[in-house]
RNA sequence: GGACGAUUAGCUCAGUUGGUUAGAGCGCCACGUUGACAUCGUGGAGGUCGUUGGUUCGAGUCCAAUAUCGUCCA
């Protein structure tokens, strides 16, 4: 007797236990077995930026819930686990730390030094990361780890850059970019904040000429705030229906500070004839809607600045000076030249570098590009066509719209961490002279460089697959450029290359690229003739790992596990990130990553905004699950994962002095050390203080420090003690248990309703699970333990183990039960289901109703449950509902007259013989739940003087209760039950009664209503008649 | 500006193809500690489904407009 079993679950001894067994066991290892169908999983790679929060809890408790139901099924159930090096984001934090407490920048310690201080901030947070992932109870490949800068991965990333050079898709061009101009990078658009300056804001006016760029004595007034840019405009706008200007369009004006003459043009999306003057200056190179109005009608691009944001000879006569200065004094020469109308104060939006905290230059510079027309509609095809389906369906709409735009790729990023771009690149004078386009070759003779038709270059055969090579134009006129591409693993090629003078690209590739080939990079593509590597199963180190397998020169990793099944994600990156996938497993692959793609609710902080690692509103699950539980917290996120509302998570800290809670704020979510003081909070109840949680900094040594807590999580805590509890009760009543099968003549009623109920809801959850519905499975599952195999089931049970001869039947049956529900819920609850399985596992080794057998180790590794259609009896479940309904309808009565539980009652039922029989067939079970001795059932039966009364559609019950019951009390109460049934009987005849009601619905919607409506009427009649005796 | 979503009980959310009396959890009220569980049990009180109009025999569910909130894209 497992009397020491607590009385509570208790998840972290379970929770360390498992997961060393299952490691131990590898029963989360995948690897192909061609005689059963797979199902990959590849996870979206989190960021090692920082730990993991909420969002990826939700995410990753999803995939394992997926990944756990497919292998239960029998599938070769892969979950690819990883990270990403997140480029942009990851340098800015090390590079920030290292600034703040350093005081130095990356130039002062150079390239190598900083990948050197990002790779140990990696191996850091990918530690932390796979560890939350682990204690999240996530049953992925531990020994297949990859990390998107890892050499498979690389090996990747530098393949396709070299396929798709020399296919033509990638280009070099120029695009507009949020320029840092103190740290001399580009910024990403996450990278930049908004934030109100005090300025000016000039209006100013240029002359319009003639063709010969003579005044003609007309003006065009304008306003702006950076008046400098008109050293690089190259148009003025008006809009096309506005009157004031129509006769200019087409005119020339002349910049009167440089002499240049520029065309006032028409464009409706830029101009706006309400602000201001109506007309506005362009300078597409300084500005991004000027830059779009300047593609729209094919205006030069002229870059009139240097990296450091001074002015360059383009700008010329204000060369040289500070961007600042160079406003100063073109304000100063307007106003000289007799062009400066008016200046206004004015407070201006402005970007600001969120690194340099310093404002943001729109500037034009040079990017690479990956064309998109052709490749992005063979992935819009993939979906057009199902190929690749989005569950729920509206997100296509998403992914359709952004990749129906075809926007050029820009895949370069001006940073040290990440894939440098594998481009070497040599400067050659371009004099327009073809004679010379041989010469210009000269420098790549070494490697037989010779001119073919159409500019491009042929090299020498032996160098054919390993390195291409084209012309490009330079950054200035006059200038060409010779680019050449090289494949991974030939580093003699690279050296030979600086040798002929070229110099590699010094950029890296936007992260996005190699994400993007996350889903066949990580099965070992472009290796078609070996499995990937995989790491020592005691060591995630990225730097050790085995041999790989080979398996006959074939990479059947690949094979087998490409293309995956389902990606779960959340709409945000549907586009960043899935389209690009989708996109290059195609180009790649020649097939489609997945099938599915499931895209799951975001989740929200208490103030509604989502969650992220840049806002301090993380929380680790990990904080939530020393609280609740690993799967108390993944029960509850699954319940809460439904199809179109994102999940409010509001969070409080838990006072370590007294438990009383505080909830978070925004003022918490962005307290940092001040002053060298770790922040905390000052409880309301007891007034002490205490530190706390924060993705900011760690709290002191030794210090009092919060919980994390959510009362939302107590859904799922109590569940698993309910499930718990359970499995005790079941334990506790296993003595002399022993195997045996079941005949269907020894059943119980409850039995067969208890099997009823079980393989219904086994597919319930079995459809709901293939639909992605984990909301309602979670609600199905909960349904059938509590309110069904607990409420009843069990409390039907007692009396049976209390008696020798009924006890061997009712034990086989619930082992059965349990079993199932254990199966069905692993998914759910990984941790609590495989202790309570090794538990049975004890107690009921060998379990089944036919024929029983030994069960397996693991309910990991458990067959998914799928019951025999013919286990579910609705006319059996009709019955035992009468049941449930006459129980409820007593203790109601109970309850209304204030009666003592333990008090015993009569009750006297009116009904058909048939009713009767099935009636007293449970007679037991009348005073097992409601301590109520079923006197008397059948159709001769009337109602006791001072009788509490009930009426159910094919019953009347009667309860005696002389002396107990208030005669005007109970006749009210049937007074008012009589009033409900009136509101609905008229409610059901005023139906019956329309006649487009009669002839418009279905026959059966008819006939529901007429059954319905006269079962209300008896019911009605049988108040009535206890009525007039009352009143009688 | 465009696309999508949300608005149902005090709170957080379900509600499948329009069809009987709109549900759950938490909270609330009353009673209860009979050996699975007080992280519990029993019973109960709470909503006319943002607003307006329409389609229909019938609308929380479909359509249109509108308000508020949110996300993504520009």
């Amino acid at each position: 007797m497992p009397t020491d079993l607590p009385k509570h679950y208790d998840p972290a001894a379970a929770q360390n236990r498992w997961v060393e067994h299952w490691l131990k066991h590898g029963y989360c290892n995948a690897d192909p077995a061609p005689d059963r169908e797979s199902h990959t999983i590849m996870i979206p790679l989190p960021n090692v930026t920082g730990a993991l929060h909420m969002g990826h809890c939700l995410n990753g408790t999803v995939q394992d819930l997926i990944t756990r139901f497919r292998r239960m099924q029998g599938k070769v159930a892969l979950w690819m686990p990883g990270t990403d090096h997140a480029g942009i984001a990851t340098q800015a934090v090390v590079e920030r730390r290292m600034l703040e407490e350093e005081g130095l920048t990356r130039h002062d310690i150079g390239r190598d030094a900083l990948v050197k201080r990002i790779w140990k901030w990696k191996d850091e947070y990918e530690a932390r990361i796979l560890n939350q992932l682990k204690q999240i109870g996530s049953s992925c490949d531990w020994r297949r780890v990859r990390f998107t800068l890892d050499d498979v991965c690389s090996r990747a990333v530098r393949k396709t850059f070299y396929r798709m050079f020399c296919d033509g898709l990638v280009y070099r061009g120029k695009r507009l970019v949020n320029w840092d101009t103190y740290l001399q990078t580009a910024v990403a658009d996450d990278e930049v904040f908004h934030e109100d300056v005090d300025g000016h804001f000039w209006t100013m006016n240029y002359p319009v000429v003639d063709a010969n760029g003579k005044p003609t004595g007309d003006r065009i007034s304008f306003s702006t705030t950076r008046p400098e840019t008109m050293l690089g405009d190259s148009a003025v706008c008006v809009h096309p229906s506005d009157e004031r200007y129509t006769h200019l369009i087409g005119r020339l004006v002349q910049i009167p500070v440089n002499g240049r003459c520029i065309p006032v043009i028409a464009d409706a999306l830029l101009a706006n004839r309400e602000l201001g003057t109506g007309a506005v200056k362009v300078t597409p190179a300084h500005d991004p809607n000027d830059y779009a109005c300047g593609l729209r009608n094919n205006l030069p691009m002229i870059n009139i600045m240097n990296p450091d944001g001074s002015i360059n000879d383009n700008g010329a006569p204000f060369t040289g000076l500070d961007r600042y200065e160079a406003r100063k004094k073109i304000v100063e020469r307007m106003q000289e030249l007799g062009h400066l109308e008016k200046v206004e104060d004015r407070v201006i939006p402005l970007m600001h570098s969120d690194r340099s905290k310093t404002p943001i230059e729109p500037f034009l510079s040079d990017q690479w590009f990956v064309k998109m027309d052709t490749l992005a509609e063979a992935a819009m095809d993939a979906v057009r066509d199902g190929r690749v389906r989005f569950f729920p369906q509206r997100y296509a709409n998403t992914y359709l719209d952004w990749l129906g735009e075809k926007r050029d790729w820009c895949i370069s990023r001006q940073l040290w961490w990440g894939h440098r771009i594998p481009v070497w690149s040599r400067r050659v004078d371009s004099d327009g002279d073809v004679q010379s386009s041989a010469d210009r070759l000269k420098c790549l003779a070494p490697f037989g460089a010779q001119l073919l038709s159409g500019g491009r270059i042929g090299l020498a055969e032996q160098y054919l697959g390993r390195l291409a090579a084209q012309f490009a134009p330079g950054l200035h006129p006059g200038e060409e450029l010779i680019l050449c591409c090289v494949d991974a693993g030939n580093a003699d090629l690279e050296q030979a290359l600086a040798e002929a003078g070229f110099e590699q690209d010094p950029d890296v590739l936007d992260t996005w690229f190699s994400s993007a080939l996350w889903p066949h990079a990580t099965l070992g593509w472009p290796d078609l003739t070996h499995n990937p590597p995989m790491a020592g199963t005691d060591s995630q180190s990225s730097g050790q790992v085995q041999a790989a397998n080979t398996t006959g020169g074939v990479n059947e990793v690949l094979r087998y596990f490409y293309p995956g099944s389902v990606l779960v994600t959340s709409r945000d990156i549907i586009t960043l990130w899935v389209a690009r996938m989708v996109l290059t497993g195609l180009y790649n692959m020649g097939d489609v990553p997945f099938r599915h793609v499931y895209i799951h609710p975001k989740i929200l902080d208490g103030l509604g905004q989502t969650m992220s690692k840049s806002k301090g509103n993380g929380v680790d699950p990990l904080e939530l699950i020393d609280k609740y539980g690993t799967d108390a917290v993944r029960f509850t996120i699954a319940s809460l994962a439904g199809e179109t509302q994102d999940v409010r998570l509001p969070v409080g800290y838990e006072c370590p002095h007294c438990q009383a809670i505080t909830g978070q704020t925004k003022e918490h979510q962005e307290m940092r050390p001040m002053g060298g003081a770790t922040p905390s909070i000052k409880c309301g109840k007891c007034k002490k203080a205490f530190q706390f949680p924060s993705p900011w900094f760690v709290p002191d040594e030794g210090a009092a420090v919060a919980r994390i807590v959510s009362e939302r999580f107590d859904y799922g805590r109590n569940f698993c003690n309910k499930l718990w509890n359970a499995c005790r009760f079941a334990f506790m009543n296993l003595e002399g248990y022993s195997a045996a099968p079941v005949a269907d003549s020894e059943l119980q009623v409850e039995d067969r309703w208890i099997l009823s109920r079980l393989a219904s809801t086994a597919k319930d959850v079995t459809t709901m699970l293939d639909r992605y519905q984990f909301d309602q499975a979670t609600r199905a599952i909960r349904e059938f333990t509590w309110n069904e195999f607990c409420d009843w089931y069990l409390e039907m049970l007692k009396p049976r183990f209390r008696s020798e001869s009924a006890r061997g039947v009712a034990q086989r049956v619930l082992v059965v039960v349990v079993d199932h529900l254990l199966r069905l819920l692993h998914p759910f609850a990984p941790f609590i289901t495989e202790e309570l399985w090794h538990l049975l596992n004890e107690f009921a080794p060998e379990r089944g109703l036919e024929l029983p057998t030994v069960a397996v180790e693991s309910v990991m590794v458990a067959e998914w449950p799928l019951l025999a259609a013919r286990s579910i009896d609705t006319a059996l479940e009709h019955r035992f509902q009468r049941l449930q309904e006459t129980i409820v309808a007593v203790r109601n009565v109970r309850s209304v007259y204030n009666i003592a539980p333990s008090a015993h009652l009569k009750l006297f039922i009116k009904c058909s013989p048939e009713v009767a029989t099935q009636l007293e067939a449970v007679a037991d079970q009348f005073d097992n739940l409601s301590k109520t001795m079923l006197a008397a059932a059948g159709l001769d039966v009337s109602r006791p003087g001072g009788s509490a009364s009930f009426s159910l559609g094919d019953a009347d019950g009667y309860i005696p209760l002389e002396g107990l019951i208030d005669r005007k009390a109970e006749l009210t109460r049937q007074l008012k039950e009589a009033d409900k049934l009136k509101g609905f009987i008229s409610g059901h005849e005023k139906k019956l009664s329309n006649e487009g009601f009669l002839a418009k619905a279905p026959e059966q919607v008819v006939n529901e209503i007429r059954e319905t409506l006269s079962g209300l009427k008896s019911q009605l009649e049988s108040v009535e008649r206890i009525i007039a005796e009352l009143s009688s």
